[in-house]
DNA sequence: GCAAAAGTGTTCAACATACACCCATGT
DNA sequence: ACATGGGTGTATGTTGAACACTTTTGC
């Protein structure tokens, strides 16, 4: 086998969804190069691990979070992409429900913090890259598979499924149609449980009935949302 | 840095549409493991190389075709691929006009050859489940982008795209709604020249206007075909 | 003149879009 | 009683799906 030393690591553009904007999860780098940068989570995988073994680890080494979602981004491996050696890193795409998660720097990271994607800081390395590739794929596949929910607390409103789907698709969306659509999948429960959020009239909640999306599916049932 | 010794290779996924068949290119290993298996053309990317670049030269030196069409797939890094190293994969799917290129085997390939895809080998490694893998993206993506025509040769009837459309989705297509659809595209041009195969009445040659094509992207248009 | 492939239009159903008023609550 | 957000239906246009006969050539 021929000579190479090319290092392999994973990276994570991990998304949540608060206050009604997209957040996405940074640490600030805690070692050179890029010192006191921010940047996506990540780190080198180590050789008795699988891939999206080294996303959870780092993860839950760099920023205490686990995760609902996550599925393989991208790879990047041309030259030139880290000053110190030549590394490939496999990207991926997570989402979590940030309130379930207490995030916390550790390893690695001198700090860790939610970002709204409109705000974001200047990423090391060629982070931005990565982060716009996986800001599209996100807003393409909530087009066309249910991830939306994985954003959403387990019950939700209806107003704030529409309001997600807002704010990351960056359109406006018409009510009445966009509700139509989505309860005539037959994949949502609503609940009898109300919610006064102060003003206005209660909402009803909502719960994803995954089961039932999945039976949809392997009859041929296809999500889909324009 | 942390002590890591994981090998960097890239496989390639080449199709080809021949003789109404979709196929795939192989290589007969020449060398252990696997010797004498059939495989994905690739190998391990070199230290002073870019990842497309390491897909080029490797199927330039294994099997002498050069390609029309090339993105990246997926990248395979999980412990126990390889019997003798941990090595991270990155899968390429790439799309070429076979009859441009006379295949030959080379370094490391005892022979080449184009293989009907519904009569494969057996595959060495895990290629089997990389070429599933990009198989399904090859039907997915000919149906939201013009990726057809870099199978067929520049001028082509429509009668062969048509065909290519349902040996590829593996579906019946009505041939008047298909053609419909497709010349309301507005991106295709219609030769002057007719094509006489023998027998029937003559076909009209067409050719995929990519120009017209991006123009129309620019302004909103989006390829789909179901 | 017949076999073979090319070319062409219409009808119907399903779905997407646009759009405005009433309802239940808190203050 | 008014402000706030929740909940709902209809009409219209667009698109997809189904479907059969005529044309041009070779033999």
């Amino acid at each position: 086998m021929i000579r190479q030393n090319i290092k392999v690591a994973v990276d994570a553009v991990v998304f949540g969804y608060k206050d009604r904007k997209l957040n996405v999860l940074l640490i600030k780098r805690n070692i050179e190069p890029y010192k006191n940068s921010w940047a996506l989570p990540g780190g080198l995988v180590l050789e008795d691990e699988n891939l999206e073994q080294a996303v959870e680890r780092e993860l839950k080494e760099e920023t205490n979070v686990t995760i609902d979602y996550l599925e393989q981004l991208y790879s990047f491996g041309n030259l030139g992409r880290d000053p110190r050696n030549r590394v490939v890193s496999i990207t991926y795409f997570a989402l979590v429900k940030p309130e379930h998660h207490k995030i916390k720097a550790d390893t690695d990271a001198k700090d860790v913090a939610w970002f709204n994607v409109q705000e974001l800081p200047e990423l090391a390395f060629d982070h931005q890259i990565i982060f716009d590739k996986a800001k599209e794929r996100l807003q393409n596949k909530l087009t066309y598979e249910p991830i939306g929910f994985d954003l959403l607390e387990n019950k939700f409103l209806f107003s704030d499924l529409e309001k997600l789907y807002m704010t990351i698709l960056e359109k406006q969306i018409d009510r009445r149609n966009f509700r139509k659509k989505i309860l005539g999948f037959g994949i949502l429960e609503e609940l009898e449980e109300k919610v006064s959020e102060g003003r206005g009239r209660p909402a009803n909640l909502f719960k994803f009935n995954k089961k039932q999306y999945f039976k949809l599916k392997d009859e041929g049932f296809f999500f889909d949302i324009k």
